[in-house]
DNA sequence: TCTCAATTATGACTACACTCAGATTATAGA
DNA sequence: TCTATAATCTGAGTGTAGTCATAATTGAGA
């Protein structure tokens, strides 16, 4: 019964295994694909314009014309759901946030130009994208986006990784730390002031105002000289 | 109707109006603290011993000898009612931390005592520590704790701002920065990474052996000299 | 002591995420 | 083409968080 779900759901995805373009193996595996994509659109859709927890999954289902239990062979739960539709966009959102970086610039600019990125993004529907971090951040047991995620992370911390190997070979940067260790650091600045605003503790002006000086303190370090 | 709920929730939380010790007002007032003490310790040993998404709402009031209405009259939702019940404990747990603190250690060893502290108590039960941060870090709607919460973290970034106060009376650190600022992203650090570890990324000893050198960078700083 | 308005308590009820036993459909092999 | 098996779909059913109209309780003032 698990394995049964299981190959499900893996083979639904963006139909991993038989990829022969044009033709997608049989009617079965073309329905499958089919369905999800109304699913995903029908989700986007609605929480898009009913916001998240007013959107039910009846609505959901009705929208993508299958039934109820249908859409839970596809996404494990309603959060699942959540994730499923937006990964892409916040994955393409980093990857082109890093393909537009300021040629030359510092690397404070450089970071600033990705977080702005992202802030802009999330800005669009912030009820949306409080949702979507509290997904993200703790995933509850009923996800199975744990995959997606692993996804979304590499592109954004392995950019910042070359931000910093760019920066050490520019002969700025110290040669004796791990890339990947800061870069992870950075983003937990950017991120804990991202969740600050969208739970509302401080706007996003204040957030973005005081992002800058957090990542300068970070870089050049707070010690005495 | 709203006003109404307002005033009780205010009222019930810890009898913040009418304090005169020993005698608490009149019997409203000492029966409800009475039935919220219940609750609480109703909760606590549920979510303790089931787990969170285990118990049901029916059996907490049904241990504090309610009915099932009057729970909400006193936690707005079941996450509600997991961050009174133990925001208590985290604020005493980060007090302690500052209490214990090695005296005449480096500022990166007492930061470590610290985190080491709140780590200890949320392997306690990983589980209950995992939806803590949940609600914690990104509250849905439904919560009202956000009072509570804004409790928790002066105590944090307050006392790791002494620390780093501490430090530039000793003429260790810089002296033309804001010590709450550095404050906040010390600690989005640790958090990042407790989150990582509790959403199973990484183990509780890679997060802890990963946590010191990232402090170590944010502290010293990252650029050439 | 006896109202009576205000506060607090209650559990039947509702809404909704999610399940599962049985129905339907596709495919491979005869 | 027909049949058997596996894959997929379905919506009535289930469990539980949270609501709300009504009931019970309290205390101030008569």
């Amino acid at each position: 019964m698990v394995e049964r779900k299981k190959k499900q759901v893996s083979e639904a995805r963006a139909g991993a295994e038989e990829r022969r373009e044009a033709v997608p193996a049989g009617r079965r595996e073309r329905n499958k694909q089919e369905k999800l994509a109304r699913i995903v659109e029908a989700a986007k859709e609605l929480f898009g314009t009913k916001g998240f927890a007013e959107t039910t999954t009846q609505e959901i289902a009705e929208k993508a014309d299958i039934g109820t239990g249908t859409l839970f062979l596809y996404a494990k739960s309603k959060e699942d759901l959540l994730v499923m539709v937006f990964k892409d966009e916040m994955i393409a959102t980093s990857q082109e946030a890093f393909k537009t970086l300021p040629a030359g610039s510092s690397l404070i600019n450089q970071l600033m130009h990705v977080f702005d990125m992202m802030i802009v993004y999330h800005a669009r529907d912030i009820d949306l994208a409080k949702a979507l971090i509290r997904e993200i951040t703790v995933p509850p047991e009923k996800s199975s986006r744990h995959d997606d995620l692993m996804a979304l992370m590499p592109v954004i911390y392995g950019g910042i990784a070359d931000l910093i190997i760019a920066g050490q070979k520019a002969g700025k940067l110290r040669l004796d730390i791990d890339p990947l260790l800061v870069a992870e650091s950075l983003f937990a600045i950017y991120y804990i002031g991202l969740v600050g605003w969208l739970s509302g503790i401080v706007t996003k002006t204040q957030f973005i105002k005081r992002l800058r000086p957090r990542l300068e303190l970070a870089i050049e370090g707070i010690v005495a000289h």
